[in-house]
DNA sequence: TTACTCGCTTGATAAATATCAATAAGGCCA
DNA sequence: TGGCCTTATTGATATTTATCAAGCGAGTAA
């Protein structure tokens, strides 16, 4: 891999605090890989062979069931995905596609499970990584349970906002259709539910959302970090560059 | 702590293979204590103090939002919960009470994080313990995404007999709302949809439900162990296979 | 026993959500 | 620029699920 991709991985709440000789190691051992849009990752039911990084692009996760299939969860760069099965040994549940072309290391997950024997440090920043990962479930299915559709996606637009620093304009990241299965719900259904927002502190136009009125949307919403996440706000983390947004869409 | 309470303890996969002067010192600072039923243990948005270990009654893991309020999960002896905000020092995204009578040790949190800090074995089953309890979660929002509530149902009759060993005949361990809420349907709509699942394999009198035909049954559940989680029958433990079984049946 | 809970069931109705079909809109490419 | 393909929207309708309001029934205390 890169030298130049290490920095951002040494980042890494998982990476960050682990000893350098295993952080070596295992970037010894770690290859990046840059895969096309649409490309199948992983697929649910088979073993973890390595640990994910993207480093570059964006992956969605989905599961199948019966011939239904549900968007689970969308990783962007940089974060890891797919250590609860590397820890376990036990088959992903999930399947994972990029979404556009991707930058991606691998690791392979035996030597992951070395370095996080050896490397004490290492296995507490995967297992508050893990906890983490667990939590976001935690809460997703609350989102599920207690919200219907129509709050589900007021929610998600007061929490996209707020990532982007309470930004007044957020830009949908995937595909409506995309974002109706992630929230629960169908593309139509998804549709309507942006019209019916519209009028209650919002403003669509085609990917661009326009929270006009905070207050209102919040009504419907009902913010609560026990199920939004915590409100770790992003207005000065700028220190990776999107190259151009305007072309970085679609399938390829 | 009764002393015939600890080799109880020291079977869970989380503390079976940490040494023996940590889980000795453990010992030392848990304690063991009896909660009356209905009462609340933990509370969601506080912060963890203990973790805890049932070793009898049940405990009710639930989440409220808005003045609504939902199972999240029922909690039997032997086994650990909230380890999660334990290890990550956040507020709790649930909340649990006692369904009954309980016997529960406490162990401070600040000597668990500790122990895992010394204990690499400690650490690295404590991990296994969140990769399982995350792997909990993602089956869960599955089960709410992909499976209607009949479906649901189904799935939960046929995994709980599964769980005592293929038994024809299981009794509910929960009330019936409880169960309800647990699998996201009002009372009512449990109470019918058990209604139509008679004539489709399935007898009921009132706790006590009876499988008359699997194969009816399971066609509406299509049991999945990527969802319904890893088939561990109660008699005997089967060696972990590693098959790629292509159980992902196409549209039903 | 009677009366009283409390949880379960049932029926009627309403709301939420999905499905199907058709149209509109947007990006992409020749 | 127009044509093509995909996604998004809209309308009509069906299905699923929730709500409201009785009624039922087992367990319990007086």
């Amino acid at each position: 891999m890169r030298d130049d991709e290490k920095p951002n991985l040494r980042r890494l709440p998982l990476f960050r605090e682990m000893m350098t000789p295993t952080f070596d190691s295992l970037m010894q051992i770690a290859y990046s890989q840059s895969f096309p849009a649409q490309l199948e990752l992983i697929r649910q039911g088979e073993y973890a062979d390595f640990l994910h990084v993207i480093i570059e692009g964006s992956v969605e996760l989905h599961a199948s069931w019966n011939g239904r299939d549900t968007v689970m969860g969308i990783v962007h760069p940089v974060s890891t995905f797919i250590l609860a099965a590397c820890v376990y040994d036990e088959p992903y549940l999930m399947s994972a596609r990029t979404l556009e072309r991707s930058q991606i290391v691998l690791i392979p997950v035996a030597d992951v499970r070395v370095a996080l024997r050896r490397d004490s440090d290492f296995a507490m920043a995967a297992m508050r990584e893990l906890a983490g990962g667990y939590r976001a479930f935690v809460r997703q299915a609350k989102n599920l349970k207690l919200r219907n559709s129509l709050e589900r996606l007021a929610a998600y637009i007061l929490h996209q906002s707020c990532r982007s620093g309470d930004a007044a304009t957020i830009v949908l990241p995937v595909e409506k259709r995309h974002l109706a299965s992630h929230l629960g719900m169908t593309p139509e259904n998804l549709s309507r539910s942006m019209k019916a927002l519209q009028g209650h502190g919002v403003v669509v136009q085609g990917m661009r959302v326009t929270i006009t009125d905070r207050a209102r949307l919040a009504a419907i919403a009902v913010p609560d970090p026990l199920m939004d996440g915590p409100v770790i706000k992003a207005p000065t983390v700028l220190p990776r560059r999107r190259e151009m947004p305007s072309l970085a869409r679609k399938r390829g």
